[in-house]
DNA sequence: ACCTGAACACCGTTCAAGT
DNA sequence: ACCTGAACACCGTTCAAGT
């Protein structure tokens, strides 16, 4: 994005040193959070990465929190296009549920310390009102699933219901499945410890069974 | 715990200044969680607060990990607490289901800070074979969960499965609600933004409607 | 406009030395 | 056994000064 002709003129009028400081601080903290496994790391060995001194990232973003907020959107983006291409599979609309889930999950395993990061960086976005970019990476990811839990409720496929309700029943499902893995929670229980992709099958497929059932089930006394 | 009279003739001998620091700081770490609503604090300004040197908290713990376990175990008991007291509840089990995932959820919302500690605390006790103490803490209270499930599918109330792999399920259910309510994910996105009370209740209604229906839905083409 | 160098006020942690 | 004081190697951030 923003390869408009002033940008380039602006950047062939080059810093002198980098050129574009600021995509080259996020792609580096990015490429850190994959090879690391902590999702932490310093502004100033980043700026040792990217050859540039500990002041100048300042130059780019207001302190550290604006920083990893960026690299949150881009894991947000990254998120949404891993979910809309397991919707784009060519089954049927249960199995594409069952994909969306999986692929979601398998997102957080992928890359656990950018999905940490993503969701420490949305609580900063929630508080305050900045970090706009990020925010509007977040709700387009959680589109592409609401999206698809329409489209099964016109079909008949699941009980008649709020989508975006819905929507954040599936996605809280997804989430704290997805936390409780790449924690380690999730091995800490059981004996022996239990296999994260059948844990994931089979809670989706609870999951889609609820939301195929009455909305609110009668009382038993 | 550990109030033994050996203990007691050490304590009463007394470290010339404090007597039981290492309790003293627990408790402080607990306190400044509740009070701020962030969940990191620096190890000296607890220090500080209790009255002694930035290194004394070393003759008690390993580091300062080693201290955020210590108080991350506390808070699990304290959940743990919380779970079995709505339980014991008088109303039918499929209420006491839905007032356990309240609970749960509530519990997080009442200590935002102290929540994300405990499971920012439990990823180290998992890759680590440390924190036994917290480790067991933690499945305790997973065990208060399991329990009602157990008891829900010999009575019929819910189909017949893993209780817990079931527990699994639902766990994740709950953190992730937890997770997004106490990061402000779920105010990000909606217009107006979702009441968490009504979002939980009628996500663990969702929950409940799929652990009564059939394990394995039937296959639509 | 973008970057550097040096500085400031902090950290977590170590270690000799005190009681 | 428990704690202090001083030190070490770091942080994030600011700011004058350079290009």
């Amino acid at each position: 994005m923003k390869n408009c002709p002033v940008r380039r003129l602006i950047q062939s009028k080059q810093g002198y040193h980098h050129g574009d400081l600021r995509n080259a601080l996020v792609s580096a903290g990015l490429k850190l959070l994959e090879q690391e496994g902590h999702s932490e790391f310093t502004l100033r060995d980043l700026a040792r990465r990217v050859g540039v001194s500990a002041a100048a990232p300042y130059a780019h973003f207001a302190d550290k929190r604006a920083l990893l907020a960026a690299i949150a959107a881009a894991g947000f983006i990254r998120l949404r296009a891993a979910l809309e291409a397991a919707i784009r599979s060519d089954s049927n609309l249960a199995d594409r549920f069952l994909h969306l889930g999986s692929a979601y999950v398998r997102f957080g395993m992928d890359h656990p310390a950018l999905y940490k990061l993503m969701f420490a960086s949305e609580e900063l976005a929630a508080q305050h009102g900045e970090y706009l970019e990020l925010q509007a990476a977040g709700e387009a990811a959680f589109g592409a699933l609401t999206a698809l839990l329409e489209q099964m409720q016109r079909r008949g496929l699941l009980r008649a219901g709020d989508p975006e309700a819905d929507g954040l029943s599936v996605w809280a499902h997804v989430h704290g499945l997805t936390s409780l893995i790449i924690t380690g929670c999730l091995a800490c229980v059981g004996e022996p410890a239990p296999q994260p992709a059948e844990v994931v099958s089979l809670s989706l497929q609870l999951l889609l069974n609820g939301l195929r059932g009455p909305a609110r089930a009668e009382q038993i006394a």
